[in-house]
This record gives C-alpha cells, sequence and structure tokens, in this order.
DNA sequence: CTTGACATAGAACGTATGTTCCGGTAGAAT
DNA sequence: ATTCTACCGGAACATACGTTCTATGTCAAG
C-alpha cells in the first residue's frame, strides 16, 4: 500500500517524545518511552523509532543515549494539527462480505492503523473511518483496487447521497448512489454506463455507512 | 567574598551546553562537554556541573544520561548579554605594593575570574580590569575592604580622574583624585577630611591606572 | 496451505555515562 | 608553618541505555 500514516503507537510516542522533551529539556530514554507508551520490550521501541526515523519524524545518532531529535516535520504537523484529523482504518471493503464497522467484533485491521486527512475534505468529524478496497469488484462506483474510501456511520440517508450497501439476498456490498423513489429504492452507480439497481422491498438491503470520501494515492 | 561571577571554564561549560543543545536536540554527556572545554577528567566536570547547578544556571536529573536542563538565567543573560561586559578580576590591590596588571607575568589572580557589570555602568569597555581591594589602607579614598575597583589601563590621564597611583617614594599605592597644577601634581584624597598630597616631582608617581568603578557588594 | 513481510516480546550483550573515591596543588586565612 | 577551602586529575565502579539475536504471532499474497 502506497503510503500510511502513523500507527497509533507511533504516534503515542512521538507524542510522548515532545511532551518529556519540552517538560524535562532532554529527550526521553528508549525504556522510558516504552513504558510511557506501554512496550515492554526495548527492541520494539527500538523498531518503532527506526520507523519513525524512515518516515522522516525524528532523527537519530546512534549508540548516544537519548540521541533523538525530532524533525519539524512533526513541528508543522503540530502546527497545524487544528486542520488535521485522523481517522482509523478499520478493514477493508470487499464485494462478497459487509463491511467492517469500527467497534465491532469484526477482523479489526490494523487496529491502530489510521490515515490523516485535512479537515476541509469532509464535512463532519464524528464516526468516521475509512476502508481499503480490495478487489475490481467496485468499478461500478469508480473505485479501484487500492482506494481508500472514508465513510461516516450514520443510521439515515438522504437521496443522493453515495452508501456501502449490504445487499442481503446477492451476499454482496456495493457502493451506490441511494434515492428513495416512492415505496422503492434506487441503487444508482456512479459508473453513467452502468444500470442502476431497483430495490423494491428495502428489507434486504443495510447501508452501512455513507461514503464521504474516496482516496487514490498514486505513486 | 560575596558573589562572583563564573569562572573561564563554566562560561565555557555553558556556551557548551547551549551551543550543543541546540545544534543536536539534546544536551551533551559529561564527558563531551569535558572534552570541549578541555577538561580530562570527568569529576572535575561534574563539579563545576554542580556549581552551575548552585549557581541557579542549570538544573540536573541525578543518574540521567546528558539530564542537564538549562535555567532561564541563562536565557536571560543571553538576551540582555549586549548589556553585560565581563571585566577580569586580575587580583587585589595593596597599599603596599604596585597593582597587578593583567597580561604581566604578577601573580595572577584566579586567571580565568571575572565580574559582570552592566554597560551603561561604565563610559569605555577597553582595557578594564578589576582588582579586589585588601585592607583599610584605601579608606581616605572612600574605598573599604573588599570592594572592586574596575580601572581602565590608560597610559594619559585628565584633571579629576581618579587613579591608582604609585608613588615611588614611599612605596605605596593609593587611589587619589589627580590634578596637575602648574609643575606639580595634587594627589587629593576623597574624603574631604584628608589632606591632599602635593607632588613636586611627578617622576615619583606612577599612574596605574584610572578607576572607573567601585563596587560594594553588601549582603 | 505455505511463504514472506511485518510487528512484537524477551533476554543477553556491549558500552556510553554518571558517580564516587582518593590523591594532589595552590592560594588564603589563622 | 599549619590548616582550610576550592579546584583539578585519574581511576574504579555501578548502571542507564542502545543494540542485537532469537522466538512468536499475524495477516496478506502466492
Amino acid at each position: 500500500m502506497a503510503k500510511r500514516a502513523l500507527t497509533d503507537r507511533q504516534r503515542r510516542m512521538l507524542d510522548y517524545i515532545q511532551d518529556f522533551s519540552v517538560s524535562s529539556g532532554y529527550p526521553p530514554s528508549i525504556r522510558q518511552i516504552g513504558k510511557a507508551v506501554g512496550i515492554s520490550s526495548t527492541s520494539v521501541v527500538n523498531y518503532n523509532l527506526n520507523r519513525l526515523v524512515d518516515e522522516g519524524y525524528l532523527d537519530r545518532d546512534q549508540n548516544v543515549s537519548r540521541g533523538i531529535r525530532l524533525t519539524d516535520k512533526l513541528g508543522k504537523a503540530a502546527e497545524s494539527l487544528g486542520d488535521i484529523i485522523r481517522v482509523p482504518l478499520v478493514g477493508r471493503i470487499f464485494a462478497s462480505e459487509p463491511v467492517p464497522m469500527p467497534g465491532t467484533d469484526s477482523p479489526i485491521y490494523g487496529a491502530d492503523e489510521a490515515i490523516e486527512i485535512t479537515r476541509d475534505l469532509v464535512t463532519s468529524e464524528e464516526d468516521l473511518f475509512a476502508l481499503e478496497v480490495k478487489g475490481d469488484s467496485m468499478i461500478d462506483a469508480m473505485v479501484s483496487e487500492g482506494d481508500i474510501v472514508v465513510m461516516k456511520r450514520e443510521p439515515t440517508w438522504s437521496n443522493g447521497d453515495m452508501v456501502a450497501v449490504w445487499l442481503k439476498d446477492r451476499e454482496e456490498t456495493t457502493l451506490k448512489y441511494i434515492y428513495r423513489e416512492g415505496n422503492q429504492v434506487r441503487l444508482q452507480p456512479a459508473n453513467p454506463n452502468m444500470e442502476a439497481i431497483m430495490i423494491e422491498n428495502p428489507e434486504i438491503i443495510e447501508v452501512q455507512g455513507k461514503v464521504m470520501l474516496v482516496l487514490r494515492q498514486l505513486a
């Protein structure tokens, strides 16, 4: 997968490093970091520290105690922190399965992975979660393999919303524009070349979330 | 003695700690400090570090590598650094001896001790040195034991200057206002109750410096 | 199912680093 | 001269800390 935001652990590590540094005047040791974020093994802290170096969030000096230096990348992120929101990446979306939901017992994805988006990309910040699209079954929604859909868990929907719907009879998840038409429901693909699906009995569909954003990270 | 500025070593240590900290993102180790300021023994660095803590220039955390934190005292000093000048304290002034001079082979005092004064206390910053007054022999100059005189090494003097003069015949140093009066020189004590000394032959006096400032630190 | 990439935990290791002790010097005070 | 204080140097010591190795588990890819 292209580029992913930090894991929750790594973010907490950065937060702790920053907090400790400003309050103590010097950076924390590996063991201090581990204790703070709940990692028992120094090697794991070391591992994630190196990941953070790879991501450009900090610099390290080898064989130097507390040889950690925060880069300005974090500073910039902190600056505009008010403009960035984190959306948990809770799983993947298949055509053949209902969408995983956060907080359920469904096989949680990384459990601590997330993507970061600027606030102005979405109209709401509540109840958002993200899914990675697997397979080409969503092509009728103009969504391709590897895309990330940011969804909002919401019980209600309005005409024209793009939603993830679970078609009980077909055992299939699709992304469609949804319209109420009398007693029926019309599921309209984003791809104008595709035919709409008319649902005569609304009982057989289950709206699992409203699509707020589709991300396609290339290169 | 009341309160003294830092030794040259300690000042270099502070400078190095600050430089290293800002450029590295974390404080230096004891051995790094020693190497930087030319101290071979870690215990000596440790010793001076604790002195600096006593003086309030930094905080330390025990048993923590690089557990050094600069206090804002240095920051403030650095802020107003343009307003502070350091005057080397080169020795003591006796009535019975010529004044020691900086740069001579005279028994240099601490060699690295100095006092700090604000710039506005003196009219000139060049060729200044400081002496501690020993004994009560300068009472006719209203200068008492323990005072510090800041002097300017200058070959010339003007009427009304207070100067340190070495009276060759008496083998005595005194602080007096000096006036040229015809062929003679009048040395006028600051204490109005004291009699002036008339010098008929200027050859027997030697002006060793012009007094710029007298400091009396109490409590 | 098997493989490989990724993440974690635990333990052992080497060393960077702070601490302590002991001896020595120089100047000031007595 | 003696004592005292401040400062320095060297070495030994204890440990805080970064590094490395092995084992384990998970999950996506083949």
